[in-house]
DNA sequence: CTGTTAGCGCCTTCAC
DNA sequence: GTGAAGGCGCTAACAG
């Protein structure tokens, strides 16, 4: 009946799309030999896998990946759950998870926790609900609870962006804290003694957290104190930079002010050029992340350099390295780099 | 046997989940009863109900919502299809589009096409495979293929970014061409005769390329005529774009010089700083997105400002409204406005 | 090499 | 209100 193609019931958008058993009864053969042509096992002559294939094709057969996973135990879904989307960090990270997985036909799922520790929780619950091979997660602050259903999922699981955490089971990031560090070395060595801070919500931020504990302890092994602290419970971005900075400016100005990222410290500089300082010689200015646009700025920033697509691409790369049986390593530091620039 | 909730096969990463089964026996009760109970179907009593749930809870039942999905005939999911992730633009939409699905439960699984037609009809093709709800794709140039996929395929489909266009189903977005015809009539006005204009690769990036049409098209219109058009086979970026405008620098000078985009337009303000003229008083600049940067920048870019979290949400919202059998408009412009700036 | 049988875990439909 | 039967679409395991 559906002999030339043209079936009356097809109206529109409303019409079910075949499944293994109308290509089998067209192609004559058992579903399962469709399913093994469709999926390119050898367990099918060569000639009749072409067949059933051109069958499928004609069709428009999409295998129903849902009942595949289900039957199979094994979906090729990843959830990924990040703190946020608002800057291009955790867009450069995702697009490294994303090229990594994608290579090897895994597909992530998306939860974003907005840096919400019971909001994270949730998205665990629900995400892992979707059997996924596996979980990369870049913490808000794990829950108790989410820790526990972490530490119950059977399946691999890659926290990233940090590695001075112990991992339920496996990380993938650069110590925060080292980085901190890090930047107070390379400014005492060049002589800077007089510092403030500006930053975002660091309540929530763990990990900009850890740079400015980083910095400041190193800072107190120099002898040198951390002046202005300032904080400011908004997200960060370059207009914040600038006008923390202004009002920084507007009491005793320090010799170098240090920014919890490139983005606020670009909004430094532009504040700095406002009040008619000259960068270096008046006050130094220091980032985080390396970003292209500080780099590509007249003076490029100071600030220490990180690998996000990298994060990405090896997190997915270790995560399948479980899945394929082998066994990687529990920790992988992918390191940053201090990037001297001309702002200090 | 599992009387004390300490299951002595319990290895670590290797235990089987509960299934709605155990549930049950441990409630003694039926499986449909478990599943009405979590779900939180009034057909079961109250008190019932929160005991099953209770149970529910201790035994850390988590739903397969594979299995629920595919014999509920409804999947929770969303496939999200964008074309790059290298700029915050579509992190902003993905964000938009997260918020949006997430407040009704709905998880985007997420595909990137890199601009790569043939890439983003295996996507399709791909993700369809998890009978998602919905699908929002911003396209990267639909082949016959794809464009038959998505035309068969039985659910809301969103195509985002352009509202020029004929959609499949429903469109959010903003006209392009708009929005360059709108910025050279900007240009005119303030009697800039004398325009050049630097971009990436347009032959992928068919939004970019519209923009360059509607500028160049309202320009004839004004009888004046867009001089050098450079345009390098290369992602967009600030470097690239002072690289490039050093280079055009190098030549005869033109009054303007409008960019693909912001981020190449902020690249553009660095070199001509850098070679010593003043904006806007010898070159004018213009961008396109009204990214934050250019706008905390000493002098705010000329650009024209999109909406990009309000097309990921309103995306979300059409979609959403179509599964719960409304009917929204095919086709939503969500706008975009000049920002003057200081620039030009 | 190909096919048959028996589920995967859940939900719809229909009895009670 | 609660439950029993059957099936969603596919694949593992085994049979031929």
């Amino acid at each position: 009946m559906a002999q030339h193609g043209n079936d009356p019931e097809r109206s529109d958008r409303q019409h079910r799309r075949p499944t293994l058993r109308q290509v089998a009864e067209r192609a004559g053969v058992s579903e399962i030999t469709v399913s093994r042509a469709v999926r390119g096992s050898s367990l099918v002559a060569s000639p009749l896998a072409g067949r059933v294939r051109r069958v499928a094709a004609e069709l428009g057969y999409v295998p129903n990946r849902l009942a595949g996973a289900l039957a199979g135990h094994a979906s090729n879904q990843i959830a990924v759950i990040l703190p946020a989307l608002s800057n291009i960090v955790f867009a450069d990270v995702l697009k490294g998870l994303e090229t990594g997985f994608e290579a090897r036909g895994y597909h992530p799922i998306l939860g974003v926790s907005n840096y919400e520790p019971g909001h994270e929780a949730d998205l665990i619950r629900s995400l892992l609900g979707w059997q996924p091979a596996g979980l990369v997660i870049a913490t808000a602050g794990l829950t108790r609870q989410s820790r526990a259903m972490l530490a119950d999922a059977a399946m691999p699981i890659v926290e990233i962006m940090d590695s001075d955490i112990d991992p339920i089971d496996m990380t993938v990031g650069l110590s925060h804290h080292g980085a901190g560090r890090c930047l107070a070395r390379h400014l005492v060595a060049r002589g800077y003694r007089d510092f403030a801070f500006i930053g975002h919500d660091l309540s929530r931020d763990r990990r900009a957290r850890a740079r400015l504990d980083g910095l400041r302890a190193e800072l107190a092994v120099a002898g040198c104190r951390l002046g202005a602290t300032r904080l400011r419970a908004s997200a960060s971005s370059v207009a914040l930079g600038r006008d923390m900075t202004r009002h920084l400016l507007a009491g005793r100005r320090p010799r170098v002010i240090c920014y919890a990222n490139d983005d606020m410290a670009i909004g430094g500089v532009f504040a700095c050029k406002g009040a008619g300082l000259t960068i270096p010689r008046d006050i130094a200015i220091t980032g985080f992340n390396g970003l292209d646009i500080g780099q590509a700025m007249p003076a490029p920033l100071t600030t220490i350099g990180t690998r996000r697509h990298e994060i990405g691409r090896v997190a997915a790369q270790r995560l399948i390295a479980r899945l394929d049986g082998e066994d990687p390593p529990r920790r992988t530091d992918v390191g940053f780099a201090l990037i001297p620039g001309a702002t200090s």
